[in-house]
DNA sequence: TGATAATTTGAACACCGTTCAATACATTTG
DNA sequence: CAAATGTATTGAACGGTGTTCAAATTATCA
């Protein structure tokens, strides 16, 4: 049955020219201004169209983010792999964790901030898989960490899992929402890197 | 002159009406449903009357960030003002920040992650008083540690703020923006809570 | 080719922020 | 007190939004 499956093809390619517009609009003009019709208008169709591939914007919005997450987390835990010493890799992850954000804070908005109501169950654990995964890497770095001897026997790796998150997510949020203005006059990405030096150090000296 | 100074009053208080019915209902609904027109309808005045008061709804959005900063991180910091020992008042004030963080979401997404354009100047800096006020006491807090033998004298107090900062910020708002949700099963708050304990150790033990 | 099925449309609905001529009201003046 | 002036408020209108669905179009099959 070939004709079904082309059929299934170009509906796939309809969907996947609906997601790559929205997002380019997204990353240009953020979720407030990405509309039903600027999408439907770029890729010359009717604003109807959307709702046959999606239920509502908030679909929409949950499928970019699952792209946003295994196209990019992926390749930042990739860049790092490669880092024998777990003490090393854990400092260069905050680091490049930092970059990202700094460099794609749209994105970054849309996996990290952004809200969207997720009933169905499904799209519920869809959404949390990836990023699961990458909560597992971080977790598997600081088990690393305990067993290199960096850190001691008896730490919580959830809770230190989510310091490190916390912290990174911190510094960045707070930064691309442009709260680090409050430091007047200074370099505020330098400053960011400071903060973090400042709290690796912390963690590569004192969590033994 | 009491006419004028009577009209002055009645303006006032409708532009105290306007802010508080707006802020009732960014609490309830959220920004994206905080509409003029329901403001207006809550308030019993026809939609144009917010715009002879606020000159759109960004500025409303301004006015009720100061409101909610000088209400808020006033009485938080006050709330740790007695405790003598620097180290313990820099722990309780982060502990305060998460318990106001996880429970005002609405009122803390006002303060630190709603975005809001600011060309005049004179509105910037109105926007950064209160924080940067927040900011001088939390970096008078760390130097009195410093002072107090818990922390090394050559840390930088703008880096070591921010670290802080940026910690107990990432906490909140990975929690409000439903992101811990990663952690299945867990105690979220808990966890938080653990999380600052794990750092306040590492801040506690190990910046001297 | 004609009938059937799938796809796509775009007008319509109810909302939104914002503007501004027209109205209603308060005050002052004759 | 009544008319004239000035101020405060209105609400219809504009162009936008997400969403729906009867209708039109297009593709497939007999």
């Amino acid at each position: 049955m070939g004709i079904a499956e082309r059929k299934e093809r170009e509906r796939e390619e309809v969907k996947d020219l609906i997601l790559s517009a929205a997002r380019e609009i997204f990353l240009e003009e953020g979720y407030e201004n990405t509309s039903i019709r600027k999408i439907a208008t770029k890729i010359e169709y009717s604003p109807g169209i959307i709702y046959l591939h999606f239920r509502d914007k908030n679909e929409l919005l949950l499928a970019l983010h699952d792209k946003a997450f295994e196209c990019k987390m992926e390749a930042l835990f990739h860049s790092v792999q490669d880092i024998p010493d777990p003490m090393e890799r854990l400092s260069a992850t905050g680091k490049a964790y930092l970059r990202y954000g700094i460099d794609n804070p749209k994105d970054y908005e849309l996996m990290f901030i952004l809200s969207c109501t997720m009933e169905a169950l499904a799209v519920k654990q869809e959404f949390w898989k990836d990023g699961a995964q990458a909560i597992g890497m971080l977790k598997h770095n600081i088990v690393e960490c305990m067993e290199a001897g960096y850190f001691k026997k008896d730490i919580d790796p959830d809770a230190v899992s989510l310091m490190l998150w916390g912290q990174v997510h911190g510094l960045v949020t707070l930064y691309t929402k442009e709260r680090l203005n409050i430091y007047e006059g200074a370099d505020q990405q330098k400053l960011m890197f400071e903060a973090f030096d400042v709290f690796i150090g912390l963690v590569r000296k004192c969590l033994i």
